[in-house]
Order: structure tokens, then sequence, then C-alpha cells
DNA sequence: TTCAAAAATGTCATATAGTGGAATTTTCAT
DNA sequence: ATGAAAATTCCACTATATGACATTTTTGAA
């Protein structure tokens, strides 16, 4: 049994309540005396008026409970993206194996598809890799399991947004326009909402294609227009600077790939100038390069 | 009892999943099966491992159950600010009037500073409102609670947030200070840290003072670099532009409060200048008309 | 349509979630 | 320190969550 109690018992004695206060009207003082002890579950609907009662919700409840730490689907993203900037095969490796390892042991797909979104960075990051053969086979897998869901929410955002790179270009254009219409009813999820985004950006990117490229014929003209209108559609709010400066940046790279040089160049350095402006360096020096790199 | 039963159906059903493959390892078949239809609640530790099995966490699954509604916490603060910028003071006794029914159903004080929270936006919205009596009694109820409290989650940095101008300056300054360090703990859990970014601003207006004031002597000096600094400490990141626009434009107040004119305008026109680049005109407006008030 | 396999539901036994109240411990004012 | 009040735990009992297995319903290929 997983020792919920304990965490709750932490959680009342922070904000000053009694047990007998907390109890009254949900349960009797015994039972939640002994939820907290640990001596027993307690059931789900219990649980949600409890917190209700503490104004606090399930999320945080959680995070508190899992020592301030988040919860692990996002643990298990983060350590993936973490150990793929850091570039380390090992850790790599061990998530891969990790995930693997529930695979067999649930027999559920998306412990595949996981260990399929960590082998993608592994094949970025590790120039050893040996990447024909398992690569066809296994985005099969990734790209059926994304078609069969009905509604797209955080997980499947992020498990497409993670291996879109490598996926050929008719069907990362498919999934993305499918990303962006099942994933619609999470509109007012902030969660959700910046992961779309996300997804729509990396669409963005992978149409405008690799930095060596920028100079051949522009094929995506309809395509782009379509997924600009996606970003206009979802209207990133005015306080989304970060969002913002971003698409200025693309717009700007558009511009430049289908010819208007100086019009793009133009934007670029506009989002350049605002991140200088706020101290943003590091983000001011990633475009920095993208713009050398593509003029 | 609440069904959340019928919503684990529909997310798995989105997620093709079949029932017995969910259960697998889980509980039985049949219990789920029980469960789902509504005709049984379920343990809080069984569900936390049917949620990890669908790669779906707590707050996206309940996001969902309450009908694509955040929960009720964030719903509560959402409705008090809404009809507080529109100044609908019909919504706001109405709100008020909700959560008085509450206190005295459950006898829970937090419930009576919820309605705290929305006499302070009465009182600002609300030009008949009688001010003296009533106010200096309650903001000690709040005050009360606030001190109490041993850790400061998202409710305690919302509450104290929405109500911290119509306090005491040295209540404000000990209770900012008591926000930011008692908070600590959820430094890497983006809502609560949001909301505590939110509070070190305000409290930094706070002791900018209010527009009409701004010739006079200024007596926060050692305060403003106290709080200036927590701000640092948590260290806005470099994709927070949003924040990093605001710090730009208090900066520039605080120039110009402390006598250096030119210098804050500047600071302030330059964060004007990133808004208008970004389209994000309403809130230039904002600062445009704020900046036109302290000079 | 038919039939077989898979999925879902129903039945019943039992473990455990949850209650009420008495007994014990803690708190705190004096 | 001391006693009263409040908070917590213990214990006996009830309601219900959960499992094992039988039965019905759905699915889908031929």
């Amino acid at each position: 049994m997983v020792e919920y109690g304990k965490t709750l018992r932490i959680v009342r004695k922070q904000k000053g309540i009694t047990l007998k206060r907390l109890a009254d009207g949900i349960c009797s003082v015994s039972f939640l005396s002994k939820f907290e002890r640990g001596d027993s579950d307690i059931t789900l609907g219990l649980m949600t008026r409890l917190l209700e009662k503490l104004m606090m919700n399930f999320d945080e409840f959680l995070f508190i409970h899992h020592d301030f730490q988040p919860d692990k689907l996002e643990q298990f993203f983060k350590a993936a993206n973490t150990a793929y900037l850091n570039r380390d095969v090992k850790q790599l490796k061990q998530l891969k194996n990790g995930q693997l390892k529930k695979w067999k042991q649930y027999g559920v797909e998306t412990y595949q598809c996981n260990a399929l979104l960590i082998e993608v960075y592994e094949s970025i990051v590790d120039k050893d890799y040996i990447k024909k053969g398992v690569q066809e086979i296994d985005t099969h897998l990734l790209s059926d399991y994304l078609f069969r869901v009905e509604v797209w929410g955080y997980y499947e955002l992020m498990l497409y947004n993670g291996t879109l790179l490598l996926l050929e270009p008719d069907m990362v254009m498919l999934l993305s326009r499918t990303a962006y219409e099942k994933s619609a009813r999470f509109r007012n999820y902030d969660k959700v909402t910046d992961a779309i985004t996300s997804v729509l950006f990396n669409t963005i990117i992978f149409l405008l294609g690799p930095v060596n490229r920028f100079h051949e014929e522009f094929a995506y003209q309809k395509e782009m227009t379509e997924f600009m209108g996606y970003l206009e559609a979802i209207a990133i709010p005015e306080g989304n600077l970060t969002e913002r400066v971003l698409l200025l940046e693309l717009k700007g790279a558009y511009s430049i790939r289908v010819g208007y040089k100086e019009e793009g160049t133009a934007k670029i350095k506009q989002a350049i100038q605002i991140l200088q402006d706020l101290n943003s360096t590091r983000m001011a020096n990633n475009i920095e390069q993208y713009l050398l790199q593509i003029i």
C-alpha cells in the first residue's frame, strides 16, 4: 500500500488543522487517524473531499508526497531530455532498459514507445549507433499507437514531440495535424497547450528543413500556411513572450527560406535583440548561430 | 460517490486499451469493470497505479473528469480574478456568499479567508463599499492564518497575493519574507514558483507606493534590495521572458522613484518597445500608462 | 451468418475500508 | 506541577472494496 496518509498528516499539521476538524463532515475521526498512520488505504472519493477542504489539489499533494519531486511521467520526460542534452549515452541506455523492463512486466506498448523515444535520442547522440533496420520497424509501432489514440493528452504530445524529427515528412504532417485536432479539448489546460504549441513549432522547423538545405526549392508552402494558421488559432496569449519571440524567429527563417533574405534576417535580428535586452544571452546566441547557418 | 470510474473507462477506450490489459498486475478484471461502471469506489493506491499505466497523471485525469475544467481551487481564484477585472460587483458578492456558506458548513477558516479575499476585491471595485471596521477585524484573521501555516503552497501564495495591497506596510514586508522562505521547498514546482514570483513582484510594487506619491522620499531602500535579491535568487529562467520584461519595468520604476529619472524612463521605454515588437500591445499600453503617471 | 476468441459482466467469498464510542495521550492555562 | 479540555488511538463492529471463477456479450475473421 502507498502511504499517502502520512503525507496528509504532514500537510494537515503544516496548515494547523486538527484531525477532528478535517474529518468533520467527510469521514470519521478514527478512520482519518488510521489512514494518516498508514494502517489503511483510502477511497478516491474521500481523498478528494479531504484535499478540497485543505485547499490543495491532487497535483500539489502528490508533489509533496513524492518528496517534492514531479510525478513519474514528468520525471521520465525530464530525465530523458536531460540525458539527451548532456549527450549521456550511458544514462540513455539505462532509461531505455528501465522502460523495456516495464514493458515486459506489464505488456503495455506505451512502455515500448518510451523505449523508442530514448532510442531516437540515442541515435542522434551516439555516433556508433547503427540506425538502419531497427528504426524502420520501430517507428511503425510509434505511429500505429499515435494514430490509434482518439484523444491526445500530455503523454502523446510529448512522445510525438520527441520523435518527430526522425519520421518521414508525410507522416509528420499527418501526425502533426492529428495532434492539433485530437488535443482540441485541452485548449485551456496550460500544460497540454504548451505541448501542442511546441509540437507546432517543431513541425515548422521540420518543414523548413535542415540548415544545409536552405538554398533548395521550398516544397511545403501549403503546409507551412496550414501550421502557421494553427498557431494563430491557438492565439498565443499576450503574456507568452517566449513563444512570441520564437514565432518571430521562425517567421524570419521562413522568409529567408522562400527567398526574402533581408526581410527574414531583420526579423531574426529583432528576436535576437529582444533576448539580449532581457539578458537571455544563451537563447540569443543559439538563434544567432542558427541565423549564421541559414544565410 | 464520485464516479471517477466512468471517466477512467473513457480514457482507457480513447487509448485503445482493454479492461483486462489495464487491470493486469494491478487489480482483478471484475473489480475494474465494476469500478468503471460506477458500482464501486476505488482505493487511492490502486488508482495511482492504473493512471501510471495509462501514462496520465492525476491532474490531467481530473481535468478530463471535470469536463475539461480546472480543479475547484483554481476555478475559485480564476472566477474571483475575472469578476474583479470585470468590476462585476454582483458576481463578487455571489462568490463571497458561496465561500461563507462553506465556512458555516465546514467551520474551516480558509473559507473565511476566501470570503475576505473577495471582500478586498469588492472594496476596490465597489465605490459604495464601507471600508472601515470590517476590514480592520478581518485582515487579522488572514494574517493569523498565514503566520500560522508552516509551509506555504499554492493556496497561501494566491490568497496573500490577492490581499497584500490592503495590508499595513510592516505586515506586508513580514509576510512577503515569510512567503519567500516558507515556500522554498516548492522551488522546482512551476505553479508555485510562478506564484511566489508574482508575490515578490507585487511586494516591490507595494514598496514603490501609489503613483501619486512618487515624488515623496523613498523609505524602503533596504527592503527593496532584499526583495530584488529574492527575485534574483529564484533566478528567473532565461525562457521566462514575461517575468524578465516585468523586472525591467520595475527596475525602471525604482530608478525613477529614487531620483534617476532618465535612466528609469529609458528602462521602462525599453520594456514597452519589446512588448510592441512582439505585438503585445495591451501590455505595452498598460506600462505606458504607468510611466505617464509616475513621471 | 456462423463460430471461436476476446472482452466485459455477474456471483459470491473475504479482506479491508470506514464507523462509533471508550480509553489514552497531549496540550496548555493557571 | 496539575487538571480540564482537546486531540489521538484502540477496539469491536458494519459496509464495501477486491479477487476467483462462472457466465454473458462483443468482436471479427471466414
